[in-house]
Parts: C-alpha cells; sequence; structure tokens
DNA sequence: ATAGCTTACATGAATGTTCAAGTATTCCGC
DNA sequence: GCGGAATACTTGAACATTCATGTAAGCTAT
C-alpha cells in the first residue's frame, strides 16, 4: 500500500513515477546493505556498523575519539556505540581509556590490532563498495547521487 | 577508513569525490530508514519490513499469497518471513492456511483487521516517505534516483 | 514403487539494535 | 557552595534478523 485506493480522502499518494522510484530506492539500498554487511561478516566477522566505528577511529588523531565524538562521527547512538565497544574491546580491536580533564568521559582508542584487522578488511569492503555502486554508475550519476543525498540530509538537519 | 595511507598496494581506493558520495549516501541511507522506522513503529508498532510484507499482500488477489512467493515480493528471506508470520498472526493481521494441491505450502491471507491497520497506517507511512525524499527532490532527481536504482539492482541480479 | 534429491517452511541459538532506565559527573544560577 | 538540571556513558530487556538445521511433502529416474 503505496497507493491508491480505499483511504481517508486527502492524502496524497505516490504518483506512479514516485511509487516505481520508491520500489526501486529500496530494492537498492537492500542490495547495497546486504553485500557489505555480508561481505564483512565473511571476512572480519563484523557487521558494517563496527567498521566504520574502527574506520572513524582510524582517522581521528592518535587514532583516539571520546565516545560521544565517535558516536556522532559513526552515526550511532550512544548506546549503540556502547554495546558495540564492548564487543570491539572484547575483540582487542579498541581501548577504552579514562578521559583526563571529565571523569564522565571516556576515550575509545584504537588498539593496534584493531589498526591491523582494518588495514586487512578495508581493501575488500571498498572493491565491494566499487562492484555493488561506483561500477555501475556515470560519473556524472555519482554526482547526482550525492546531490540527491545531500538534500536529504540537509533538509533532515535538527534546527538548533 | 575507505581511503588513502596504509594498505596493499594495488588497491583502488575511492577518489575524492566517490568518497563523499559515499559518505552522503550512508548517511541519506540512515536518515531515511530511521525516519520511516521510527514513525512505523510510533504509529503501528511494527518495523518496516512488516509493513512491506502487509502491503504487498493487501495488493495481493484475494490478498493472498503463497509464503515464497510473499516473501520474495516483499524482499525477505524465508525465515524472516516465517518468523514475521508468527507475530503478524499473533497480532491478528494475517492468518495462514494450507495451501491446496500442496501439502508443504502456505498461504498467507491478510486479515480484514489487518487491512485496517493497513489503512490506518498508510497515510502517515506515506507522508513520511514524502517529506523524507520526495519534498525535497526535483522531478529530476527522482527520475535520477531511479535509474542510479535500478543500476545497482539490475547489475546484481543472479545470473540463472 | 522406492531411493534420493529438491522444495517449502519452521525453529532455535547467536547476534545486533532500540528503548527506557540507571549511575556518575559536571555545569549553572543564585 | 549548594541544589537542580544537563551531560556522558552503561545496562538490561525486548525485539528483529541471520545462519544452520530440522521436518515434511513433492518430484524423478529407475
Amino acid at each position: 500500500m503505496t497507493g491508491t485506493s480505499t483511504a481517508p480522502a486527502g492524502t496524497r499518494w505516490l504518483n506512479a513515477d514516485e511509487q516505481s522510484a520508491w520500489r526501486a530506492f529500496l530494492a537498492m539500498q537492500k542490495v547495497i546493505r546486504e553485500t557489505l554487511e555480508r561481505q564483512l561478516r565473511q571476512d572480519a566477522g563484523m557487521p558494517m556498523t563496527y567498521y566504520v566505528i574502527l574506520a572513524m577511529l582510524s582517522e581521528a588523531p592518535d587514532r583516539t575519539l571520546r565516545m560521544t565524538e565517535l558516536a556522532e562521527t559513526a552515526g550511532t547512538s550512544q548506546s549503540q556505540l556502547s554495546h558495540a565497544a564492548t564487543r570491539l574491546e572484547e575483540a582487542g580491536w579498541i581501548e577504552r581509556r579514562r578521559c583526563p580533564g571529565d571523569k564522565r568521559g571516556y576515550l575509545a582508542v584504537l588498539t593496534d590490532s584493531g589498526f591491523e584487522t582494518l588495514t586487512s578488511v578495508a581493501p575488500s569492503h571498498v572493491a565491494s563498495v566499487r562492484s555493488v555502486l561506483f561500477d555501475v554508475l556515470s560519473a556524472e550519476q555519482v554526482g547526482q547521487l550525492q546531490a540527491i543525498s545531500e538534500a536529504v540530509t540537509q533538509d533532515h538537519e535538527q534546527p538548533r
């Protein structure tokens, strides 16, 4: 039900173009997510969320970030990050240290082992991203996709 | 790590454009998924997967589909559908009937209650889809998004 | 007609995510 | 400098998804 038929009048349903674009989009999303998720699971035994967390840490100065900042840059909730950090710490990929100057806080630090893991998985991850997305798009389409993505996310930013 | 630095030579990293397109895309995906998921959870207490299942059933002749077909059209795995069907049946939104002619199979039937629920939730769902996506895109961009989506999914189809 | 493969679906354990609390700190105004 | 609100993070329960496996029924070639 994204279309015609029974319902309170006044609902602006999707027209045919929007309808098919929407379904196509859902399908694309699914293909991409599943492809990457499966690849990472196989090659590194971690979900994509965890990969992104490690990746963000690897780019931070001293491979270290405050939990909250990490959650923000990785695009996860604090709760999710906290659970993830527990698992990542068990795996030996990160460490949590008390935050100097703010005893409420913790710093997440990427360990050497974590960095190595990331380094070893990254190439095949990037290859997957390429093969599922960029290899099938023209340069123009890449630009279009970015513009579309930014339109959606920018519109959605909270007014502070 | 989607970029430069340490790693086996020969890896084709993403260039700057691809990199930023990719991150923008991930962010968009997240915004859209979370928005819809949250809205459906609030308004109907169901995840989007379940909504799609009900929606597909509502469009089928007699609001009935064989489990396998339903899984296919809804884009879920059979296992996922089976679990979902259990929950949906508990909620009284669908029924499972033995499939005449093939005693292995089951038919999933959308109940009146399920149809009513769907009917009551659909408008706000569509409104969300609109507000998060179509309202911020031009007609041209909608077309571009569809083309991009199709490029990805078509390329990914299994060769039979 | 029967052995053996395949199809249709269910089930259970493992894992991730979300939501709602809960516990420390820190900040702020008076 | 003290009470109360906000911040930083954790925790546990509920739920969804996945993977591997299980069971029943249909198909097919001999």
